[in-house]
DNA sequence: ACTGTTTATGCAACTAGTTGCACAAGGTGA
DNA sequence: TCACCTTGTGCAACTAGTTGCATAAACAGT
């Protein structure tokens, strides 16, 4: 339940339309909180019943036309809410690692290859990260807003550290094991 | 589409009724794949009617009696077809972090209360993935099975070390912004 | 006997996210 | 000027996961 929160802090830090939105959650927000536009626009319009954002008057609204939203105050009372109020961790799910356990019962056969292309992924998504905090956290003391926001790159940065390691090590582990894995005592 | 995949998984590990596996989701499998028991009973059904698991004919199949199940070779092949096949990894939510970006422009006020309460609970998951790794992984040479299975612990293990190395980072950060954050210049 | 608790199975309704597609306006090139 | 591509908005159906509750047997206490 925090698409609509991700989407008022996107609006917040910028007053955007549906389409802009989409683009910035495929390039920041996104990497923690991720949307389709199809979710965006849906969401956008319960919002806006709710009277937490309206549209900006500017153009008409009609399909195929720009429209951009703003939040309103009812909208900023109800994110800080959210963000004081405590909350669960939701439990995780991680595909990979249950693939890796399978593996244990019904051999590594064909894993190897998915394992490096995952890798890749991290490794880039790394190399991304880490332009980013070059680009936008030169180093300096800085305001409150801007330290909360690199401390966030920062779990981004240190999570692709983690996955990119624990992935190195696994395959590290796979060219010691006999081919094929598990699967050959059955 | 991965929760068929972990039921076969836990069922070629060990044979079980719905209690057992929802209380081995709790302990194990569930640390990466979590599902409540009303999900694990409902895809039981599907996966019986598919015909890639089957119950154990013991005992009479009353409401209230136990009736495990165990895994055809029609559901091992299943299996192993999608641990070999290529998966593109999910994006992922996370809640706490999504908090924080909103924090630096709705402000900070309550935020830290909550992080203290992640830490002790990511410090108590760590403390639990130590144990089993101590009870289950004593160090010397294992065979693919088992260390396949010890990989994927020291992907929680680090994981959680992330976490608490992270939130240990941010309250620290905390303790240097002025009181209640951004939401003061509001 | 009867009351309550634990163990065990399961249905139904709801919420959140994904996938596939449709519609409209404006620009580009043939 | 017509066919096609891009930009922008949006609906509908589907899939996966969550929440709330129902049912039944076994057993323990009184």
């Amino acid at each position: 339940m925090s698409l609509p929160h991700a989407i008022l802090t996107a609006l917040l830090e910028k007053k955007s339309s549906g389409l802009e939105l989409t683009r910035r959650f495929d390039r920041s927000i996104g990497y923690f909180w991720s949307a389709t536009h199809q979710q965006i626009y849906r969401e956008l319009g319960k919002l806006e019943a709710d009277g937490l954002i309206r549209a900006l008057p500017s153009e008409q609204p009609a399909r195929g036309q720009k429209k951009s939203y703003e939040v309103l105050p009812a909208g900023r009372a109800e994110l800080a809410r959210w963000t004081s109020a405590s909350q669960d961790p939701k439990p995780h799910r991680d595909a990979l690692l249950l693939r890796l356990r399978a593996a244990a019962v019904v051999g590594t056969a064909g894993l190897e290859a998915d394992l490096r292309r995952h890798l890749e992924l991290h490794e880039r998504q790394l190399a991304e990260y880490e332009e980013i905090e070059e680009r936008d956290f030169p180093p300096g003391r800085d305001g409150a807003e801007v330290r909360l926001r690199h401390l966030v790159l920062r779990a981004g940065i240190d999570l692709e550290t983690f996955w990119t390691q624990w992935l190195r090590r696994a395959l590290a582990d796979f060219a010691e094991l006999p081919d094929g894995g598990p699967a050959e005592q059955v």
